[in-house]
RNA sequence: GGCGGCGUAGCCAAGUGGCUAAGGCGGCGGUCUGCAAAACCGCUAUUCACCGGUUCGACUCCGGUCGCCGCCUCCA
């Protein structure tokens, strides 16, 4: 098995991948809270822990996926004040959205998907469990995790603790801790609030024990790998290991992987600065969602990438331009030539794309080789002998690239439009007759209905723009 | 105020203490084509924000300046 190596922000150094069961690695990624549709910079980092675990299956492990759907948080219940109906009736839509928009960027679905209210009794358990083990404390009915009970606070996101209490930040809780540091675990009841009666008293989960309980119920008190956005690393994963090791007395986690955020025209994407698009908006704007994944994809999970229209489109020629080459491949037919090397060409592809993608996911590096071997192949279909093997070989390290990238077409036939099909036998004819006017004029009229037209040696291909 | 990241061609984006600074998109010129398209060939950063320093040698290390971004209690 392959090694794969990956930064982790626990230990700031790239280290390598050792499941702590062997061939079996156990993933939690921080998803989605479903108080609005999803925005595109939200969006990239489910591209990323996408392109991650297609990554890791590559490298031939067995991965257990888990994502949360965050559906009840403040936001959700100033929103929809009220029952646990109230939110799960203003929730549903986002949620339901949210998994369209990962359709749409070609993202596997994780393979357990777990919502926070169906999983209360779990939270619930886990702050007895930091009661019992002197980590949290009651005040005016809600529970606070007690910083100063747990040393190794701060240990992820590098954060002086001691520090924390001349924070910028103005403090607004209004719940009292004993404690500024402190963080609520279990919020009481409040009138026209959603709650749930438990052994803790009538209340709510906060934000941070939710994954932390959902992760272990579904991977283990101890798993390997958990990620997020770089804003998460502080307070949210930090609260998480303080919550997980100080109920179990384990070691949570043992790779933190964070991704970069998007910059939508080199400015942070706020909605103070109404520059915060969801794919929606993007997809009215006429964005082509496969080129967007192309464009998320494309950078390193670690840098900020900038978003702008022209790179959208730019990514969208590229995949185009994937799309045409692989089309050519599949008409190719051996030619005349010199004999050419492209099956050790593609077997040096794979390798370079491959080790470049478990060197720390490095996207770009893989690509660079990608479009080595596609250079390689239009030179050889050109001007070369090529076996059918040749060829095969070929397909196969671009469908193979494609299992990570997930760019190409899936099904190879276009559905045959009659119209178009008469039109361009009307055009061959007329071409025949060498009446350029009329066939320049049949191609024109099919540009317009989104048909482009190639005249090859194999005779009048065509594809839809 | 504290901590951290980044600034590479028109655009997106890699990279290394010293061979010609990846790759993609775009543009220009050419081959091919009836013309196109696709593909191919050539050109498109004597230079890596700026200023100093270390070094035989720095874009890469150090210091400073400017700019952008993030975290510092619930934002991916």
């Amino acid at each position: 098995m392959p090694t794969v190596r990956l930064y982790n922000t626990m230990s700031r150094a790239i280290d390598v991948i050792e499941p702590l069961e062997p061939g079996h690695l156990r993933i939690y990624c921080c998803g989605p809270t479903v108080y609005d549709f999803a925005h595109i910079g939200n969006l990239r980092k489910y591209v990323c822990d996408d392109i991650l675990v297609r990554t890791l299956r590559h490298a031939g492990l067995n991965v257990t996926h888990v994502m949360n759907v965050t559906d009840v948080d403040d936001k959700i219940i100033n929103a929809a004040p009220g029952g646990l109906d109230a939110i799960r009736e203003y929730t549903a839509p986002y949620t339901k959205a949210f998994f369209e928009d990962l359709a749409t960027l070609r993202i596997q679905d994780p393979d357990v998907v777990c919502a926070a209210t169906e999983h209360v009794d779990q939270m619930v358990d886990m702050v007895q469990k930091l009661i019992d083990r002197g980590h949290a404390y009651q005040s005016d009915g809600s529970y606070y995790f007690r910083i100063a009970s747990f040393p190794e606070y701060g240990r992820l996101a590098r954060i002086d603790t001691a520090g924390m209490r001349a924070g910028a930040r103005v403090e607004v809780d209004e719940y009292s801790k004993d404690d500024v540091r402190d963080f609520a675990l279990w919020k009481a009841h409040k009138e026209g609030e959603v709650a749930w009666d438990t052994s803790l008293g009538r209340g709510r989960p906060g934000w941070h024990i939710e994954c932390s309980a959902m992760s272990m119920h579904y991977l283990g008190e101890s798993f390997d790998m958990h990620t997020g956005g770089v804003d998460n690393a502080f307070p949210h994963h930090e609260n998480e290991i303080a919550q997980a090791e100080g109920a179990t007395g384990k070691p949570f986690v043992k790779y933190w992987i964070h991704h970069e955020h998007l910059l939508m025209d080199s400015q942070k994407m706020a909605k103070s600065l109404g520059n915060t698009f969801t794919l929606r908006d993007l997809l009215d704007r006429g964005l082509d969602p496969v080129g967007l994944r192309y464009l998320l994809a494309s950078a390193h999970n670690r840098t900020q990438l900038n978003f702008t229209n022209e790179a959208v489109e730019q990514a969208t020629q590229t995949v185009k331009g994937l799309h045409d080459f692989m089309r050519r491949l599949a008409d190719a037919k051996a030619e005349e030539g010199e004999p050419s090397d492209l099956a050790e060409e593609a077997g040096e592809a794979r390798k370079a794309f491959f080790e470049a993608m478990y060197n720390d996911l490095q996207t770009p590096q893989a690509l660079a080789a990608m479009f080595d071997l596609v250079k390689a192949a239009n030179i050889a279909l050109q001007h070369k002998t090529c076996t059918s093997g040749d060829i095969e070989a070929v397909r196969d390290a671009m469908l193979e690239f494609d299992q990570i990238l997930n760019v190409l077409d899936a099904g190879e036939e276009e559905i045959l439009d009659e119209e178009i099909e008469r039109m361009i036998r009307e055009r061959e004819e007329a071409r025949e007759r060498r009446d350029w006017q009329k066939a320049d004029e049949l191609r024109d009229v099919l540009e317009d209905q989104g048909v482009l037209l190639e005249d090859t040696a194999d005779g009048t291909r065509w594809k839809r723009a």
